[in-house]
DNA sequence: ATGGCTACTTGATTCAGGTCAATGAAATAA
DNA sequence: TTATTTCATTGACCTGAATCAAGTAGCCAT
């Protein structure tokens, strides 16, 4: 919990009195390798900190599942979306590995928001930062190929990825797993042409 | 002026006093069609309500520019991404009618936040919008097909699209002109023998 | 250990949409 | 009004990624 309490801190000063408030709000869950945190048709009630673990938010289908967002420890996860307009999610959430999340329900959040005085001001800044990641998603998906996407990735989260199944980045950037394999084979041959040059 | 007072009422009842300070702080601006609001590698300094007209955000580039977005009356434009960031715009903003903006500067909407009581809690709830049309536009890039992408955007902007050079339309939905035309080709094909049968 | 999953790769084929090029139709300027 | 640019359509061809199908390799679980 005082990994949270950091993170708050960063946007600004928090009294006392408020962080009590707000911590007496967290609700400790903790959910095992593969098990499900959040069900499709269920409401959201909760924005979570990820401790510890790895969540994938994802639209199950039959044939492929469309992998939205890969959250990693330090970070909020929620189908937000979902969790904003409390109606039933279309998003599943999963544990990619054990996880351990510190969770605020939607009405206490609403409390926190009218009750403490840095509430609206730490919801601001933290929906800022949610709609700056979801413009950067948006722009890369309407500007960069899958294999700029791919490398990209690589670059921001080289030792979360290593953790997560193929099948899933692929997901996330937006192909199958077959396209994936291809693309990495030919960065494979690539790398390998120029080593040789070398 | 009195249409953004409204926008606001909507989300929460606003003191006279925030009022007063909000709305000193609003500046008009007048644009003719075609011509530019804000180039890239400015700094973009403005969140504008749009009183009247129509605003493109797009990234220009030499053969094919893409759309970010296709703002209309009464709804918020700005590079917003940049305006949270601070740094140099990579988005174009460009009048597609007369256009005529109320805009808030960067430095004076942080006072808006500090200085009232219903600052950030507008603030939180804006981008709040924000975020939930930047979530549903990155689903309907990854689940669905450009096709669906035009008829969902035809259910949602009717009229406006009227005014809208095809073109744009394309790009905004991630495709070229070319494809949108056959597109449009085999939806009216399509209508045809369904009212044949008729 | 071994039988059954699940993840990953590879090949063949298909398809949506891109690219290049030409033409017609509108809008804007002279 | 006519000239010029811009916009939309259409055709021929190409390409990246999807789909279908098969095979391999690692990972549990009994």
């Amino acid at each position: 919990m005082i990994e949270i309490k950091k993170h708050f801190q960063k946007m600004g000063a928090i009294s006392e009195k408020d962080w009590e408030f707000i911590s007496s709000k967290l609700i400790k869950r903790t959910f095992s390798k593969k098990s499900v945190i959040l069900n499709v048709g269920e409401k959201e009630n909760y924005l979570s900190y990820i401790e510890k673990g790895i969540v994938r938010t994802f639209i199950p289908r039959e044939i492929d599942d469309i992998t939205m967002e890969l959250a990693f420890e330090g970070k909020f996860v929620s189908a937000y979306m979902f969790f904003l307009t409390q109606e039933p999610s279309m998003y599943q959430l999963e544990a990619l590995s054990d996880t351990l999340l510190w969770s605020v329900s939607y009405d206490d959040l609403q409390k926190i928001y009218k009750e403490t005085d840095m509430g609206n001001a730490m919801g601001r800044l933290t929906n800022e930062n949610l709609f700056l990641k979801k413009s950067k998603r948006n722009l890369a998906l309407l500007t960069q190929s899958a294999e700029e996407r791919y490398l990209d990735l690589f670059d921001e989260q080289p030792e979360m990825l290593k953790l997560i199944p193929l099948k899933y980045i692929a997901s996330y950037i937006g192909i199958t797993p077959q396209a994936l394999s291809r693309i990495r084979k030919r960065i494979f041959f690539r790398k390998e042409q120029i080593s040789k040059l070398i």
